[in-house]
DNA sequence: ACAAAAATATATCAAAATGATATATTAAGA
DNA sequence: TCTTAATATATCATTTTGATATATTTTTGT
């Protein structure tokens, strides 16, 4: 099987709520999606372009008095299909690349302390990162009642509360254990030089 | 600042605990490290040759009796020094692409079972990738008073321990919230029907 | 009122990562 | 014996990343 490009059906599905421009898109992904799907302007207009070729995307330029260009996007019925289309293929496997677990994978060649103050960094932004996403913490019971076509960017909200959540509650177990190891170091360092003295 | 290829690291990493071929540094990461950073052939071969060239490691074939030729890569103390290096360096933004939230976000342009559907499937996934790990659970008091360095692979372990039962408690909730829309409709249905047979 | 900073907007590109595929031998199982 | 799994290396087009360049408009602070 060759390889889909994704970034077409993401692009396809923003457009499909609202016509935008390379820029709306960029700043809607960055506060909406960013956390489970990120994309900078070089995946964003290359494939805009593309899309336009193949008809998906119907692009309009907008001239107003002195204004910068504005190239405003909107979905054709033929992407709408391709979208569509899209939706119902198999999820495919989710990636994940966490530097921290990385070098915490190598921590025995930092000194304890450094381990520590990397995964309370990581603690930190993740609470940050949480406390943002739960500004957004509707009522879901009354979205399920009133308006259940809106409900499905709240699961996403609430995927990223759990994720962000379990991320703290590890960063605290781990730095508990960290603690109890250079607790361990310390008495260890005391008795040595308890020898030397005596 | 230059994009800077952390591909090279993570194989240093490996390579620094015990001689590797390219066949080996895979499996590995297959087994340990990919649910947090997998890579595959294309970055493995191409980066020990640039890490060759540059001194960082060591290569040498091994050609035994008719066995296909073995190309086994050692640690330079230069690559050693490397890596320490890298390790002090602060860690970078951590990424994920999950397809599912995607796909869900969108997820009113589906019926409510496909959307049900697609939960369940990852709920599954996570669920046997959460057994996978806790297979390696071992007793941490243990290893912190006796292999203090062992620790930390440990930690990583736990990491994703975290990580898998947060997408099931979401996945769980997620559908339970959806199984309430779904109900919704039909009633809503039903009472459709009624007011026509009327 | 003025200067600085932030927001709006498009675009490019080298480097890195992905994922699929090709090839060939050896070991294990049916 | 035949087939499948494991060992092993390699390539490559496509996709993604991340940084940077450019320029105007709006907002904010002094």
């Amino acid at each position: 099987m060759a390889k889909i490009n994704k970034t077409r059906y993401i692009i396809l599905g923003i457009v499909s709520m609202k016509p935008a421009s390379g820029y709306d898109i960029k700043k809607w992904v960055e506060e909406t999606f960013s956390f489970f799907w990120d994309i900078g302007y070089g995946q964003i207009y290359p494939t805009l372009e593309g899309l336009e070729k193949d008809g998906l995307v119907f692009k309009s330029t907008q001239i107003e008095d002195g204004r910068p260009i504005r190239h405003e996007y909107e979905i054709t019925p033929a992407g709408r299909e391709e979208l569509q289309k899209w939706m119902t293929l198999p999820v495919e496997e989710e990636k994940c690349r966490y530097e921290i677990l990385v070098k915490l994978f190598f921590g025995y060649m930092m000194p304890v302390e450094e381990n520590i103050r990397i995964i309370e960094e990581f603690r930190d932004k993740k609470l940050r990162e949480m406390e943002l996403l739960k500004k957004f913490d509707y009522d879901i019971q009354e979205f399920i009642n009133t308006k259940p076509q809106h409900v499905y960017p709240l699961l996403t909200l609430l995927m990223g509360i759990h994720s962000f959540k379990s991320c703290i509650d590890w960063a605290d177990e781990a730095i508990g254990i960290l603690k109890q190891v250079q607790k361990n170091n310390e008495q260890a360092n005391n008795t040595d030089n308890n020898k030397q003295e005596e």
